[in-house]
DNA sequence: TTAAGTGCAAAATCTTTGCAAATGT
DNA sequence: ACATTTGCAAAGATTTTGCACTTAA
């Protein structure tokens, strides 16, 4: 990765902070750019396990206020764990609503970025604000070794 | 509600139960009928509210042998919260899978049997074992009462 | 300067585990 | 009779709350 890449990825993460209005502090920007490298809903565990010395509480929060400024989404399986996904623009981001898929041997999540939310109709009266599509099942590593 | 009613209603149950290989005890035909008849997916709090002086365990262990002998199924909304809603065939039932309405604002589930689940595809070697789809939004009370 | 963010301790919840007593088949 | 199921106690895990200290703007 080039000096120029990493500057640029730097600002970008300010940007994002800056423009949700949260104030740029080193704590979140590196856990937002954990969420960004990884492309992919991370777990509260995920998170800790990749930044030793963090305050539970302290994740917790971050992950909320994120949420809140919606910069990042979260999503949970049939295993009923929260993850939660950056909204990076472009470059294999994860900028909208889309389906994931589970991994329910390993737990990992991958966002299916390529297909669209299906269309649901509701009974009347019923207001439609989102939808969560959640796909489960074993990913090509679980499948395998088996 | 005739006597004939409750008393073919109690036999499906126990049936129901027998089928599934599980002994037919009172609280399990109390917990399965609550979930029968409510034919929507009810929380754990929703059960207990129900039944006063239930026990908090049994009533882990009751829902969980229900999902694994397969006479019900649990989802989960936005609100992390599981919903366990009963495999009552025919009038109104419960039977497969298909998606669920949550009320983001007072909690409630319905279940969308009309609704198929949609394809989706994924990505070369993963195993789809099966589908969660949640749309939320307002239900016609929470949308009217505002 | 000051409103927001962080770290620590402690509380409140939620979920699981172990085991003895009760119960269905 | 015997394997299941149930209720209680207690352990474990998860999530929230309060508050003093620190920091970005």
């Amino acid at each position: 990765m080039t000096m120029d890449g990493e500057v640029r990825r730097g600002d970008d993460l300010r940007h994002m902070l800056r423009s949700a209005r949260l104030k740029v502090t080193p704590l979140r920007l590196d856990i937002l750019s954990h969420l960004v490298e990884a492309r992919r809903p991370l777990s509260h565990a995920d998170i800790q396990s990749a930044m030793s010395d963090l305050d539970r509480v302290t994740l917790y929060r971050t992950l909320e206020s994120f949420v809140g400024a919606d910069i990042a989404h979260q999503v949970q399986g049939l295993d009923g764990v929260w993850r939660f996904c950056a909204h990076s623009k472009g470059d294999g981001g994860c900028p909208g609503n889309h389906p994931h898929f589970l991994c329910v041997s390993c737990g990992s999540m991958i966002c299916l970025t390529d297909q669209n939310m299906p269309r649901v109709d509701v009974p009347e009266g019923h207001e439609v604000e989102g939808k969560q599509l959640v796909v489960y099942g074993k990913c090509p590593k679980c499948a395998s070794r088996r």
